[in-house]
DNA sequence: CGTCAGTTTGATCGTTGTCAATCAAAGTGG
DNA sequence: CCACTTTGATTGACAACGATCAAACTGACG
């Protein structure tokens, strides 16, 4: 958001606004691509292809999400942005934007939060994989995807919440099959802990979810960072 | 390495320089750490637990390594620093730094692209444990860590470096048990592909290493960013 | 009404985890 | 210098979790 504001800033090249349709990509693994973005509705998914064929989706880019940046620039992506909903993001051309950082201390330090909460979720992401079975580990992914939709951990039995994704999105974010993922939300589905249908999550018990989800007691976790504070 | 150079403006306040033996921590898991670090010497594993006991390695930190940066400052910890070896780093005032990166857009700059760096690494791992089995798993890793040792990619057979972790350590990094890690690493021996004994790494067959590894054809990653356009 | 993407279910297989025992190497203290 | 402990590595037997393959089902949409 604040980022935005910044980039606003550079005024005189209105920056282009974009309409794109799921399926579609803002920018495309092993290319070099000449723009960032901020994303203003919709959902994208952030995926790593191997050569294989298999892909492994690292992140959701929801709006305000700021896409694009790089280390080193001139170097191709490592993943591509794929759009999983209608999308609509604003584009900035990358050396315009670039020249202003070294210049704009302020901006620079707002694009090195937002690097750094990207990678404290990345660092989430890694712990779900490595180190929970199925069932907590796709708890864990819906109870991040919630609290990113509402900005507030669940509390309130048959909260329901729009999730554009698919079963086999989920699979890729988390490491499993679709079918597995199938087999694992029923049995979610039967703990009456959460039920998933036509895009939309429903939280049936929201301590039970927390739970599942292997947060801790206090609810601190990196989607949240201002939630023990505010406790 | 231009972090510290960059910190060294600071002045006034000399770094305090400290040396830990292997096992302790420089920050831990849950708590505020009021300091930043920079690795002179040694390596450092960040690790996350979780509240079984259970416990993911995120990264390995060697020096040059800027650490303890986050993005909301006064927030505690989502990961403890254990040093795996005797380790030196320098110690800075965290207020102090904080205070210079919003007057110095050039160390803003710099750890934006640290962040960066780290964040991709995140993802690389991310890829690693979502997509590939054990033993491209470990053979991944183990040539991250090549990467990071010689600052490039193995070419000869016969190569060796000194590799200062446990297979443990390796287990914890990749999520798997260290009985399985011994296990893929004889296969590894016998495939005549790379050996570990006595903390030193030997590199058999570089071609074999990098495809089991399952790195692109032309050899890109994000450990060795340089490295495509040096080719 | 037919098509297509996504979901569900069953049967079976394989990779990895668990448990337990053994072994090797490196301290540590007498 | 020699027990003794400790830590890490190795191996075997077995169990379990998740993958694979295949088929059927559902709902959205043209």
């Amino acid at each position: 958001m604040a980022i935005r504001q910044e980039l606003a800033v550079l005024g005189s090249t209105a920056p282009l606004t974009r309409s794109l349709s799921p399926g579609s990509e803002l920018y495309h693994q092993g290319e070099v691509c000449p723009r960032y973005f901020i994303v203003l509705q919709g959902w994208v998914a952030l995926v790593s292809l191997l050569a294989d064929g298999s892909s492994q989706i690292i992140d959701f880019a929801t709006p305000g999400a700021f896409l694009g940046f790089q280390a080193v620039p001139g170097l191709p992506c490592y993943h591509s942005a794929r759009c999983i909903t209608p999308v609509e993001v604003q584009a900035y051309s990358r050396p315009l934007v670039d020249n202003h950082i070294v210049q704009n201390p302020r901006l620079a330090f707002l694009i090195c939060r937002q690097a750094c909460l990207d990678g404290a979720r990345a660092h989430d992401h890694l712990v779900n994989l490595g180190l929970r079975p199925a069932r907590e580990r796709i708890a864990h992914l819906l109870l991040e995807l919630f609290s990113k939709v509402q900005n507030r951990l669940p509390n309130q039995p048959g909260e329901v919440v729009p999730l554009p994704i698919t079963q086999t999105d989920i699979a890729q974010a988390v490491g499993l099959t679709g079918v597995h993922v199938s087999r694992t939300l029923r049995i979610l589905r039967e703990q009456r802990i959460i039920r998933l249908r036509s895009h939309m999550m429903e939280v049936l018990d929201p301590i039970a979810f927390l739970r599942a989800a292997g947060v801790p007691s206090n609810g601190y976790n990196c989607w949240l960072p201002g939630l023990l504070s505010a406790a």
